[in-house]
RNA sequence: GUGAGUGUAGCUCAGCUGGUGGUAGCACCGGGUUGUGGCCCCGGAGGUCACGGGUUCAAGUCCCGUCACUCACCCCA
């Protein structure tokens, strides 16, 4: 038998209605808010990746998929979707001819880690990324776009963190003073922590281990170190999202793995998922633009990942079932291709409707039906043909009524109609 | 990449200190009702006990290796 590959795994049809519910959703949403959707190729140059996200991340150096093309390029599967969104802006010279853009895009992201609860080596995210913007009112709407999706979807426990990481010109001497604070501390940190104070001082900050968070308890916080532009910007994102009843939890330990973030950053948290208990994060990343080869432009945006929400919804409210609403069980060729004709007729007038197709007694087609949940089964057989009416069965009232023939698919479509008007 | 735990029917799992694979539950198929579902009753089908080696008279059970899954670390959505 030939199997998945590891870390990868098929969404069956039980599932897939909850993640077009998702999906729904945020496309609604998004093109409510004045989003865009762009759809981007899962493949690029591999220094794409290298160049935004930062080489010496561990995405880069040790968890993209990443291989030689026949023609000797080299080429990644997309590990997240950022720089190709801005990649695609800079292209096709958005930078001068519009460039504002509430962009967003769905679909699978890959990363060759070690596989776990809510992480997998092919995943899916909803991005959205505003573009050319440098007004906190994009940062806050993204804020109020997120939690709005949250909420819509009925995620009870998810909590927005939301920190901001300043600029480089606060951010680096800040991260002097935090390097030099952790070095008078460096008998009390872990073993991971000793070596990213010196790499990446900023994660010491959201270290899981006990005696990090006691040792970095009384650390300088950056947004005590934020410049003057950095400050007002920071508190007028907070204002204008809470000005929309978005509740949101300061952190000044929460910081963000990728480089190229600035100023706000956030991420949607839950508990309901034992280590990965982020859901979404996103921040601004004023300098991506730039690094990608375009002029100075801001950017900001937000990734959704799929998987986990799904996982949260379905843990709250189970996977929603699909039925049929009209079963049809047919005795013998003649009623088979009655019965073929009238459910192909009330599918196309918007009804589902499904049919037996094998020759199965009346006993095991009504078994099935049954199971299939649908809300009336239509009985074909030769008594009927012979008459030209059908037995409808109303599974949930048993109530059995015979209909001519002749019209029942707009009988059968306004007998569905009304059930589902009355719940 | 590191650590720990699991691997028996399509799914969930029994299987004791080694001694013939479970009338186990769910799901599936058929029958009880020549043409009426869910409940009930009866029957059926389904397995290289993850794979490979070793110990033994004898291995699902013990040992080693491989693979997969799970949880956690790392990192991240």
């Amino acid at each position: 038998m030939i199997r998945l590959i590891r870390g990868f795994r098929d969404i069956l049809p039980e599932h897939t209605g909850l993640w077009a519910l998702v999906e729904g959703v945020a496309r609604e949403l998004l093109e409510n808010f004045g989003f865009s959707e762009i759809r981007l190729p899962v493949l690029e140059h591999t220094e794409l990746f290298a160049r935004g996200i930062g080489a010496d991340t561990d995405i880069v150096e040790k968890e993209m998929y990443t291989f030689t093309d026949r023609n000797g390029d080299l080429l990644t599967l997309r590990p997240e979707a950022t720089a190709g969104v801005v990649r695609s802006y800079v292209e096709h010279g958005f930078c001068a001819s519009a460039p504002v853009q509430k962009l967003y895009t769905m679909g699978p992201m890959f990363r060759r880690e070690r596989p776990q609860r809510g992480r997998y080596r092919q995943f899916y995210q909803i991005n959205a990324e505003v573009l050319g913007v440098q007004s906190p009112l994009a940062d806050a709407q993204l804020l109020v776009l997120v939690h709005e999706f949250f909420s819509r979807l009925g995620v009870t426990d998810a909590a927005v963190h939301v920190n901001s990481l300043g600029c480089p010109n606060c951010r680096n001497p800040y991260k002097e003073e935090l390097k030099s604070y952790l070095a008078a501390k460096s008998g009390r940190l872990c073993q991971n922590c000793l070596r990213r104070k010196e790499t990446n001082p900023l994660r010491v900050l959201d270290c899981k281990s006990e005696q990090c968070a006691e040792a970095v308890a009384g650390a300088p916080s950056m947004t005590d170190w934020l410049c003057d532009a950095c400050r007002d910007h920071f508190a007028a994102v907070l204002s204008a999202a809470e000005s929309q009843g978005v509740a949101l939890v300061l952190d000044p330990r929460l910081v963000r793995g990728l480089d190229y973030y600035t100023r706000t950053t956030f991420e949607v948290r839950t508990s309901a998922l034992g280590a990965q208990n982020a859901v979404a994060g996103g921040g601004r990343y004023d300098g991506l633009v730039q690094l990608l080869g375009g002029p100075p432009r801001p950017g900001i945006g937000f990734a959704v990942g799929v998987d986990r929400l799904v996982e949260i919804l379905a843990a709250q409210k189970g996977y929603p079932q699909k039925c049929p609403d009209v079963y049809f069980a047919c005795l013998g060729d003649a009623a088979k291709k009655a019965g073929f004709s009238l459910a192909a007729g009330l599918a196309r007038a918007g009804v589902a409707a499904e049919m037996d197709f094998d020759g199965a007694g009346l006993k095991g087609q009504m078994k099935r039906a049954g199971k299939s949940g649908a809300r009336f089964v239509v009985i074909l057989g030769e008594d009927e043909l012979a008459g030209q009416k059908a037995q409808v069965r109303n599974l949930k009232t048993k109530e059995q009524t015979e209909q001519p023939m002749e019209g029942l698919v707009e009988s059968l479509a306004r007998r569905v109609k009304e059930e589902k008007d009355n719940g």
